[in-house]
DNA sequence: ACGGTATTTCTAGAATATTCGAAATAGTAT
DNA sequence: ATACTATTTCGAATATTCTAGAAATACCGT
């Protein structure tokens, strides 16, 4: 994981479209849904869809299997969780609880 | 958390110069960074970090405090976590893992 | 009041993203 | 081959976001 991959994973779920989408295969899990299938349940012109599956494919948050005329989705757990661990790194880092205001510690 | 916040959430994340920002503020914890210092460290025009820090703190994922002159800003960790949550709520739901190829299973 | 430092607002050009109909492609069944 | 279904690509209009200089505001020290 790095800044780059991370920023283009996040914004690709900060569209309302894309995380319907992402929310919607989350849930299904393993098996997946296949596009006709995200269509009807979102109500998303086909040409959009597309566009927008496009993104998350790319963005390695969603796969996507060729079964005969049909593609199967479905969300790439590990992809997320790389993202939330980038995120989280190094958090107080430099940060020496210990140090901060002892005085107010003290008094609860 | 809502489908809404969480993709204002992600979508300011979505962008490199507001994410170096956050993981700024996310190393730097509960102290948090004045904004001159993160613009030293990140060499960003005051006006495209005023810009940038206006999303952040639109979202939830930034406070400021002022102290004097000087505008103090720190990472909501909270918020974060409220928006990661709500990605993997509801994960695998209707779908049931001792159903799904037992076959397979069995195997290994 | 004045000078300096910190930060924000204004502005407008440039860049990027979104939408979706129509046409194209691919695969299945008859 | 033809018809049908699933999905993608193309293209063009529209909308949103990003950038950063210049001007404005706010606050402190003298």
């Amino acid at each position: 994981m790095n800044r780059k991959i991370a920023a283009r994973c996040l914004a690709e779920l900060g569209n309302l479209t894309r995380l319907d989408i992402y929310r919607l295969l989350v849930r299904a899990g393993p098996p997946g849904l296949n596009i006709t299938d995200i269509q009807t349940r979102l109500d998303v012109p086909a040409s959009t869809l597309a566009f927008h599956l496009r993104g998350l494919v790319g963005a390695g948050l969603v796969t996507q299997e060729k079964k005969g005329r049909t593609v199967i989705c479905r969300a790439q757990y590990e992809r997320m969780d790389g993202v939330v661990t980038f995120l989280r790194e190094h958090c107080c880092e430099g940060f020496d609880s210990d140090l901060v205001a002892p005085l107010a510690r003290r008094a609860s």
